[in-house]
DNA sequence: TACTTGACAAAAG
DNA sequence: CCTTTTGCCAAGT
């Protein structure tokens, strides 16, 4: 689609993350060829909130692998979804964050 | 219609 | 090592 805006190519990005996997909102800005827009990514999740069927939020967290956005979140579903994943969560942060961490930039080409 | 806020990150001090 | 500043753009007030 033309006219596919910065937060429009994030939900498709974010759309397409693995299961099991989690990336950060600096990779998928990134990825677009902008890492400094790594705010739009997190706004266009808070826009995308209301479908999460097609928009698996709770697989980006920050840099620090911190789940800041849980509190956007039904209570506590954040952290149960990725521990469902087979992530392991402690203190709001991703455990293994490194070993988890899926980049757009390497399972998909631009 | 204009200003402020916001799921962040990276560089500089 | 930790704190502060700047960039980005959309949505809410």
């Amino acid at each position: 689609m033309d006219k596919s805006t910065f937060y429009e190519d994030v939900l498709q990005v974010v759309a397409q993350i693995p299961p099991g996997k989690i990336t950060t909102y600096g990779a998928i800005a990134r990825y677009l060829g902008s890492g400094k827009s790594s705010r739009m990514v997190g706004y266009a999740l808070h826009t995308c909130i209301g479908f999460p069927d097609k928009i698996p939020a709770h697989r980006v967290v920050n840099r620090n692998g911190l789940l800041t956005g849980k509190n956007n979140f039904a209570d506590g579903e954040m952290e149960n979804l990725l521990q469902k994943e087979g992530l392991e969560i402690e203190n709001n942060q991703v455990k293994n964050f490194k070993t988890h961490f899926w980049d757009p930039n390497i399972d998909l080409v631009l």
